[in-house]
DNA sequence: TAAGATTATGGGTAGTTGTGGGTAACTATC
DNA sequence: GATAGTTACCCACAACTACCCATAATCTTA
């Protein structure tokens, strides 16, 4: 059953291929609206894990990118290191896209994979580093929470 | 008779079959609304049960979601512990979901389950477990209720 | 109370999905 | 222009999932 178009949730294990290859979930593939044109944007994500958008999605990052005046020193460097490590990827007929050896280095990839749905993009994870960023994660303070309790009823 | 649309109240006693299917009572699917298109989104719930959401609800939670931006450490970790365990199940011709084995194994469940009106949701249960959780609530300061007493009239 | 309708639970099957490998087309280098 | 290496595209198969039907138990209604 597909949600919303270009809406990801939910956790898969897959495998790495000899070939640099993963599979994307047919259920992320099924919500993904015809103008992405069966492509995705993979590119670093921010706690060594890949993040991959839908091409749309990425266009719209693309655009707000284009605002931020490179005459800021900040700005200029998040630009450069958004941009520089992102590459288009469509995926084949049985629904895989290729991961550049750059990426896979920096995720740490061996061929266990996780892939995990964020709602607007997704992310790939090596299984081991996923769970050292969540023991680090259960030590962020539970009042740093509380603002978002405003905003989010469970 | 069905109260009001997507709200669910009462107790019921069924069982998970081998394929790891679970009735949702009938008097539930009822009170469903058209638009949720015969379909719940199941997550890990507090406490160790498993928490079900009418489709409508859950976007709800999703559009929240989705606004958080990824540049804040607190809201990644947020998005990804939301997001990842969610799944859509849309019932079958006889009212059975299917829940996966992770959700499964997370709640600890057996053949005998509980399922839970929580008004806006609906909670999977292991009986032993919440047994053991209704136990330690009766631990709970009376007073902390008291803060309650504000919220609602009862 | 009896008959019909609805509900709960079990199982079978066709189609889909994940994964591996093969081959042809393309690129780069000498 | 020939050769080696790389990339893109295609096919095959096993495992799994979604969908369908069957039956027993329960509830409803006349």
């Amino acid at each position: 059953m597909t949600l919303t178009n270009n809406t990801f949730i939910g956790e898969y294990s897959y495998s790495l291929d000899t070939k640099g290859r993963v599979n994307i979930p047919a259920k992320f593939r099924q919500s993904l609206s015809e103008d992405n044109e069966n492509t995705f944007v993979i590119t670093r994500g921010m706690d060594s894990c890949i993040w991959i958008y839908p091409l749309t999605q990425w266009k719209m990052i693309e655009n707000n990118l284009r605002n931020l005046s490179s005459l800021s020193k900040i700005h200029r460097s998040f630009v450069r290191n958004t941009a520089r490590y992102a590459s288009p990827s469509t995926y084949d007929k049985q629904g895989r896209i290729i991961l550049t050896p750059s990426l896979i280095e920096y995720a740490g990839l061996d061929k266990e994979l996780l892939i995990i749905g964020m709602v607007n993009k997704m992310e790939i994870w090596n299984p081991d580093r996923l769970k050292e960023v969540d023991l680090e994660n259960i030590k962020i303070d539970p009042a740093a929470y509380d603002d978002l309790a405003d905003k989010i009823i469970l």
